[in-house]
DNA sequence: AGTTTAATTAAGTCAATGCTTAATTAAAAT
DNA sequence: ATTTTAATTAAGCATTGACTTAATTAAACT
């Protein structure tokens, strides 16, 4: 799953949220929800998949972390977007200036 | 919708890239695309009840245009978790200081 | 007035998504 | 060795999402 579908569930934006705080334990971060664990397991896969999110296994837990990559396509795409549409203001400020 | 699930779809966020570039009217729109002028007009229903597009009728025309503010919610929330993510390396920096 | 054009709404289909409970894997504790 | 604990995978179900074609609305043209 690309990012952006990852990130338009809001469960896993809140996971992220917690994850951008600290590393954290799976069931650390499941009781934070009213979702089963394997709910959230399957979130955690979903953003594992698109690059947002870590693991590592450490015994029987599995320490989740942030992959601050995994944000930059969102980054990116939203600010190629603010910049563009910037621009045209941009050159419509250029125009009236012109107009004087 | 909210505005992360709106943009989720790429036909959606490619409708947002044409928008950022110009103002164009819903046929101008949908003839960037394979599907079907009403698979549009509904992508262009959801970008507009998500805050990130806006429409103005024109004669049987209708003209839409980015609403800028709409992709606030993203971007606040990204720079947020970059923040807090940032946040900890600098604790972490901090810390790793005061060992020397 | 009647027809064409621009766009949307309606209705139905199919695939994808998120959830649940049950089953499995594997490490830790007794 | 057996049992408990942490977490995931499997299977099934209900909901949502994106698409299609057909029908509708409303403005423009002749």
């Amino acid at each position: 799953m690309d990012p952006f579908a990852a990130l338009a569930d809001s469960t896993r934006r809140r996971i992220v949220g917690l994850l951008s705080e600290e590393d954290r334990r799976a069931g650390d971060i499941s009781v934070h929800f009213e979702t089963s664990p394997p709910a959230i397991s399957q979130h955690l896969k979903i953003l594992r998949e698109a690059g947002i999110v870590r693991v590592e296994k450490r015994g029987r837990e599995r320490i989740y972390s942030l992959d601050p990559e995994g944000l930059a396509a969102m980054e990116s795409w939203v600010s190629d977007t603010r910049r563009k549409w910037n621009g045209r203001l941009d050159r419509l400020a250029d125009m009236l200036k012109e107009e004087e």
